[in-house]
DNA sequence: ACTCAAGAGTGACATTTGTCACATTGATAA
DNA sequence: TTATCAATGTGACAAATGTCACTCTTGAGT
């Protein structure tokens, strides 16, 4: 009998899920929460064989989640189940060493599959994430450029921006120019679009 | 036997529930679609005693797709099922007559007693959702002040706003400067971020 | 050793933005 | 029947923003 939890913030996918899989012959769902700080409690009493985990959820995400796990036991199967197809969120995961990073956007039969290629030594990534990866553009923007506009993303003038990170005035208004041409734009907000479109914050 | 037919454009979601619905002995999953467009089409064709409607649809929303049934048929039942406890949203939905709103953030076993309730006539709208409504503050802006804000909400200039509303320039700045008042800002990504909170777009 | 990018800065300039005061019109609520 | 509000507009002012040109330092790569 193959031992899963299930960390999944959405009630209806989470129940739902429980139940499918928990029809499987050859699986027992041993738990399931809403939450990763409860899912990491959980999975370290519980010891499941493998554990599902939702990225965004309260208190702890699934990545947060798969990195604390892995720290204290290098063998549990691990499987990302995300709606998003994010390029951080990717590099975030491989870099934990997950066993599968799936999207939502994939029917139920799909995951069944998936569980079975890890538990043989297989690593699974969505085709169509690993396509949109790929054609992903790469940030341009410099670390201090994206601080600073994450500064301005909440609102903040290019004073009060100076004062938070540090820098002079000047410094700060060079930078937000050299965002607008890097992003192709004339205003912080086109700038911001363009930085939310390409999934660059 | 009820039939049921389900709209929801998230494959795993999608997947699970056919099955989990289909397992209960009076229910009978008569199809399901990914998109709004194909699921009015089929529903037309299957005429389903029940419809379960999520909003955010690719082609055609789960909004859209309950109105134009209501035009033809009185007495399908509509159960609205989504993410969203956003009162647009709502308000929709309730002047299209559906029959149930839920959330996603309530477990398999509320849609099946959800079910049952509005096929014996009640309306069922989730609770939680009801209490977000009436917490929710009103939106000050008016139409214009709206328009305007959506109109620089992608990066216009006032110029560029001014031309694309055929208002003077002058006036578009007064609608600004209106709009940052009442969001309590003075700048127009602050004002977003404060209509974006607060569900005024 | 040389080049290039990132980081930090100054100074100057033209525009854009945000603010105010004020005015007219039409609809609507008290 | 007044107010009040939305919609529209002008003019003027101060501050913020975006752009350029230039400088300097440091670290990484060729």
């Amino acid at each position: 009998m193959i031992t899963i939890y299930l960390a999944e913030d959405q009630e209806m996918l989470n129940s739902a899920l429980s139940a499918i899989l928990d029809l499987e012959t050859d699986f027992k769902i041993v738990g399931s929460a809403t939450d990763g700080q409860t899912a990491l409690q959980q999975i370290i009493n519980l010891q499941p064989e493998i554990a599902i985990l939702d990225i965004e959820m309260p208190k702890m995400t699934g990545l947060e989640v798969a990195k604390q796990l892995r720290i204290i036991d290098q063998d549990i199967k691990l499987i990302i189940l995300t709606t998003f197809a994010r390029k951080n969120y990717f590099e975030s995961a491989v870099s934990n060493r997950v066993n599968a990073y799936l999207l939502k956007d994939s029917p139920t039969d799909v995951l069944v599959g998936t569980i079975h290629q890890i538990l043989s030594g297989k690593t699974i990534y969505d085709s169509a994430l690993v396509s949109t990866i790929l054609s992903a553009s790469n940030n341009p923007l410099t670390k201090q450029e994206l601080k600073i506009m994450k500064e301005f993303s909440q609102g903040k003038s290019t004073q009060e921006i100076s004062k938070t990170v540090f820098l002079s005035y000047g410094t700060v208004r060079n930078y937000i120019s050299s965002i607008l041409s890097k992003t192709g734009t004339h205003s912080r907000i086109e700038a911001l679009n363009v930085a939310k479109k390409n999934d660059w914050m």
